[in-house]
DNA sequence: CTCCAGGGATGAT
DNA sequence: ATCATCCATGGA
């Protein structure tokens, strides 16, 4: 099946630290939506798709976001415009709730590859499967599947003290404390402070899931990419930041859509200053 | 406020 | 084969 997809560049969507699963098959990728195994292509404008109806893909990928006009209520400043440029048709999809929370709370302090493999790892040993043609994929565990698990199993997935917060996290929310769908009618402030006081999950992970998993735009994830890009482009001359100052100004500068400036910023750089040259010299 | 543990892949030597 | 590097959270 075909559907219209302008403004839309999956690899490019895939690729950009949302979503840690995607694997490559063929011209295409393979992944679960939903409870779905769903293999999609892109085909110039089109997006070839199979395992899940159109809406469901449609919605997962967020193809009604109208990012024209989201590009053009971002800031006009040289460093901004570079990276709408450069990442043009990524998208900010639309991640399950479970999932993305439990994703990020075992991306701490990880590299993106990291992260894919702790993903992949869970899944294929917790998860359930379901086939396309040739290839399994597995969906990723469930709160109560992951809740009945050991320390000791989930650190054997290589999640190092990870572990301990994952499982405790997942415990509140399988045990009826934490109902992750009756927060989306919180406003963003308490949905951050709900998302907060779960273990594992600081400022910058409850933004990640404000983002991905509650359809919030204004959340703006700071990590150690788009700290040092704020730094660099918008304060090049300062030095000290108080605390939650950088969260502070971001809000206000980039606005109703700070989560599109904000992955724009952090997949640019990451992108494009990647090698650090090593310190040392003979 | 500042300091620092923490863990496993990854890339450089 | 070894070594430095990457990094968010939480607790001191």
């Amino acid at each position: 099946m075909y559907m219209a997809a302008p403004d839309f560049d999956l690899a490019l969507t895939l690729n950009s630290g949302q979503t840690f699963h995607w694997e490559s098959l063929g011209k295409g990728f393979t992944g679960v939506i939903d409870w779905r195994a769903v293999y999609v292509e892109q085909q110039g404008e089109a997006l070839k798709f199979r395992g899940a109806p159109g809406k469901i893909v449609a919605r997962y990928f967020s193809l009604d976001h109208p990012l024209a006009e989201i590009c053009a209520s971002l800031p006009n400043d040289p460093a901004m415009q570079m990276a709408c440029e450069y990442c043009r048709g990524l998208r900010i999809m639309r991640q399950p709730r479970w999932e993305c929370l439990a994703t990020f709370i075992t991306s701490s302090m990880k590299q993106v590859a990291h992260i894919r493999q702790i993903s992949q790892t869970l899944r294929r040993r917790f998860g359930a499967a379901r086939s396309l043609g040739e290839t399994t994929v597995y969906l990723y565990p469930t709160a109560r599947c992951i809740a009945d698990l050991s320390e000791r199993e989930l650190r054997e997935c290589a999640l190092g003290y990870r572990a301990r917060n994952l499982l405790a996290t997942a415990q509140l929310i399988s045990r009826g404390g934490i109902d992750l769908e009756q927060l989306a009618k919180l406003p963003d402030d308490e949905l951050r402070a709900q998302l907060c006081a779960l273990p594992g999950v600081g400022a910058k992970v409850a933004n990640c899931v404000m983002l991905f998993a509650y359809e919030r735009l204004r959340a703006f994830p700071i990590d150690v990419w788009v700290e040092r890009v704020l730094r660099e482009k918008y304060f090049p001359r300062r030095r000290k930041f108080r605390p939650g100052e950088l969260q502070k100004f971001s809000a206000k500068y980039f606005g109703e859509h700070g989560g599109y400036a904000q992955q724009y910023l952090f997949h640019h750089a990451r992108k494009t200053a990647p090698r650090r040259l090593s310190a040392r010299k003979s």
